[in-house]
DNA sequence: AACATTTGTGCAATCGTTTGCACAAGTGCG
DNA sequence: CGCACTTGTGCAAACGATTGCACAAATGTT
């Protein structure tokens, strides 16, 4: 069972033609004549014949593949969108090469690299270094750049999140449930949202308590001893502590303490957390639909910068009161 | 910004040397004077020189890129062991590729193409479908197979768990902790060795009750009031919806019911279920190392099949008694 | 029937690297 | 000094596909 590679060139001898009569067969818009073309077509068929891409993508430059760099922090989410990029650039043709960068061993800048080196199309980038722009910038005359979740520059597409919006939206969400004894865990980057819903419904901010993203389980649980909130909103990397700070002083969600979570991951569905939650499929399609435009249309027209708004999931942490 | 790409025919001009001369400069093994070497070397890095490693594919037959082909089953366990592989690979100098099959949307048959067409050196696949086999084959001239977690085809390289083994070290733990009524859910195509532990404690078989893997809540809640068993062993899939069934029901964990869940999932480690786990980090390393070895000594040794133990992660839902 | 146009095919260059072969210059040995 | 041998370099042919150009044959136009 040795396969031997079939080529343009052993399809061409077969039928008794010349390699770019071949290669013409198989490209719809050349003029041939149909009785050769679909006598080709079947040899072809026939032979096992499949194009080399590579060979196609030396002549013109396009590889048909995207690559992801992904920061291998662990955040499920970004595992999770890697996965609709995957399924959404398939259906356009494009494959998607993966690389992750491992703190102390993986540098961003070798991902980059080893991304280069593969000439991809294009590369999503979740950036995390700006010493990097200038290495990015001069690749970016064949290599196209857009990223994803984190706008670290100005001059590349981005398709980012509304946190702020997000957090202004989940807080409002306790409100309206007639929460005003509130303890905001993590998010401090996406304070502001929490502030302004906080303000615009005129509590007072003596009501209101927050820890930072590192709070340790004991230090959640002292303040809700101390500070008695109704309900908690914990974003991100603060979920887990915040749910087992609750856990451990026995405490029952929703009827003694409400919780909203930001980021709706696979436990937090389990577990039956209402979450501020981002629609994945829409990110992927949005990036990808930006990523083409930019591939086929307008290769230098000024960056283009998307947000998109996270919604809430509705279960059963929160008690009206 | 316009950076035109430097080829070796670049470089070449600009040291006054042929294109051949540039091409062995970088390769350690070629006979080239020191000097021109050097000087080469370093203006070569000054203009930017990146090789294409597209041409290079062309020429030597190997791309250096290996694809993932993972069925998009909502199996996180799969999600997670491509970033391991991703990560060791990386070390090797290759470049991951991954591709979804998604019921209904694409096939495995057309991720085997995809990944074909781009000439990978080789493919991890975790098998479907038997059928394409012969297609596999046809590949396997150029293209190495290995397939990971289900050993479908007896000619191909694999590496899988020995989830038989997994399970009797499982039920052993709970008959280890004096638990003797036991209720398995789940994990059908590993039971035999559930029974082997059960028959080899001596424990009558009518003290032991087993569920399907598509139980619902409801059915496993009702075997738990009927049965009454003092420790409950779930297989993956399950692992969800028989925590949901205890919580339903009001039970300690621990107190009331022991659990152990197989596969160690997030959320499994979040709510501190004692579970039979993967080492993924080991399951990459043996993978990637078989298939280095396919590749690179004995094309055409006979298969090889490699299973691994999992082991048990203790946690707190396990009362001895 | 003479010419213009369209249609179909082949030749050959090209993409960027690698590598066998040829050959000049340099080295060592008797 | 002459010979063998090593060392360093360049030439040119690959790898497999695409594509501009040339040109023959077929077709259309008077």
């Amino acid at each position: 069972m040795c396969s031997i590679i079939v080529t343009l060139k052993d399809v061409a001898r077969d039928c008794g033609v010349s390699v770019s009569t071949v290669s013409r067969a198989f490209d719809k818009s050349s003029r041939i004549s149909q009785p050769v073309r679909q006598k080709i077509l079947s040899r072809a068929t026939e032979m096992g014949y499949t194009p080399n891409l590579i060979a196609r993508s030396l002549k013109s430059n396009r590889t048909n593949t995207i690559a992801l760099i992904i920061p291998s922090i662990e955040n499920r989410f970004y595992i999770d969108v890697l996965k609709h990029l995957e399924i959404t650039l398939h259906q356009y043709g494009y494959r998607l090469l993966v690389s992750f960068v491992q703190p102390g061993i993986t540098t961003e800048r070798e991902c980059l690299e080893m991304v280069a080196s593969a000439k991809v199309d294009a590369v999503i980038l979740i950036p995390i270094d700006a010493d990097n722009i200038s290495y990015i910038e001069s690749l970016s005359g064949h290599t196209k750049f857009i990223q994803l979740f984190t706008r670290l520059f100005d001059q590349i597409d981005s398709v980012v999140m509304n946190d702020i919006g997000g957090a202004e939206l989940g807080t409002n969400y306790l409100i309206g449930h007639g929460h005003s004894h509130l303890l905001l865990v993590g998010g401090e980057d996406r304070a502001e949202g929490f502030w302004r819903a906080v303000d615009a419904a005129n509590i007072p901010r003596t009501q209101v308590a927050t820890l930072p993203w590192h709070a340790t389980e004991a230090e959640i649980c002292e303040c809700i001893r101390s500070f008695r909130p109704t309900a908690i909103f914990s974003v991100a990397n603060a979920n887990e502590v915040a749910w087992r700070a609750i856990q451990h002083m026995e405490l029952s969600i929703a009827e003694d303490i409400s919780l909203i979570v930001y980021d709706n991951t696979k436990w937090v569905s389990l577990v039956g957390l209402t979450a501020v939650a981002h629609d994945l499929e829409q990110i992927a399609a949005t990036l990808v639909e930006q990523l083409l435009k930019r591939l086929n249309d307008d290769e230098n027209a000024p960056a283009i910068h998307i947000t998109l708004d996270p919604f809430i999931i509705e279960r059963k942490s929160v008690l009206s009161r």
